[in-house]
DNA sequence: CCTTTTTCTTAACCTAGGTTATTTTTTCCC
DNA sequence: GGGAAAAAATAACCTAGGTTAAGAAAAAGG
């Protein structure tokens, strides 16, 4: 169980003592992911935050045409959820899949919730966090509505590049929000 | 000042104590804007979180043409920032501007850090502010990815009804996608 | 190492939405 | 209330990106 790279990350923005940490990860719950292996389904409710720690996830909808669009990949050091559906606890709408074989820790709601109260400083360190997705997200939702998907590759490129050489580029033709045949012309031609 | 308004905004997630209350409230500072003035030029810091309690605000990027990408609208009720610049103290790329004479309540970052180690309590609030933010910014974005501009607009209905009819068309055009132009087509035929 | 599955490419054709330009309507504000 | 400014509508034409279909290449996984 990698709790060396989850105590780094949290480190990153909070301060633990011995104590705290031994509280901390003795509330994680380890999970291996088969390629293809599913998380989470549409219609569930999400009762886990997720770090990974190995491999990759990746969250996508699929669309009324049975067309899957891919809201964010997570990659080792990144936490990832159906955030809609943690926090409501009602089904959520995503999907979350094990790229290839994946290790997570899990962090139950109620633990999360606790942990809140018990150590506040969790409490900071979720706000920033999520405050750091939300720029993300507006960021990227900013960059669909300005920009070409060329451009939109360069950023991807540039945000995650360790993803640009690891990743089918059909999934990455989803997540800047093209088809795969589009991309591939787009490739062809620059 | 209309401090109603944001004591009954705070109390939708935590509880405050009378001495509290006031202790918050002392630190907001109103501020009047006219129809078309800057509360924020991309550029610059954001140094405050604005409350909005009359009006209505809009926050949007330009583009390296020169069109406008309509980030966000505020009525009253509302939190806004250039969250980037905000959490980073760097110069944003936002504009925040007022669409009619509106009125705001404004929490300096150092005013906000502070109530965060003091009352922590309101590290919650703002923790579940940001989550809803985004939800809402994750969800806009698959709706951009996946759904047309016709059933974008139907959405924007269905979540904004007040601003349909109080906001100029080209702005709701804007904050779906599209151009004034094609939204006038759009709405034609529909 | 071989078979199955998945991914990638190509190409012809199609469409949602953009661009440019002009006119009409509405709203602002003195 | 009236002149200026902003917003909205219309129309002709344009293009980024989608669709369909089919074959080629590459992985996965026994």
């Amino acid at each position: 169980m990698n709790t060396d790279l989850l105590l780094k990350n949290i480190a990153k923005h909070i301060q633990l003592t011995p104590t705290e940490q031994a509280h901390f990860i003795a509330l994680m719950k380890p999970r291996s992911l088969k390629r293809k292996e599913m998380m989470l389904q549409a219609g569930e409710v999400s009762r886990h935050s997720t770090f990974v720690t190995k491999g990759c996830l990746r969250s996508y909808t699929l669309d009324k045409n049975g067309y899957e669009h891919v809201l964010a990949f997570a990659p080792p050091d990144w936490w990832i959820a159906d955030m809609y559906s943690f926090i409501s606890q009602k089904p959520g709408t995503l999907y979350i899949e094990a790229m290839e074989p994946t290790e997570v820790l899990l962090l139950s709601k109620a633990d999360q919730q606790q942990l809140y109260g018990d150590i506040p400083k969790f409490e900071r360190f979720f706000r920033i966090i999520v405050e750091n997705a939300f720029v993300s997200s507006q960021q990227r939702l900013l960059d669909n509505l300005s920009l070409t998907a060329q451009e939109r590759f360069r950023i991807f490129c540039e945000k995650y590049p360790s993803l640009v050489t690891s990743l089918p580029r059909k999934q990455i033709a989803s997540y800047i929000g093209v088809t795969p045949e589009f991309f591939s012309k787009m490739m062809k031609s620059a």
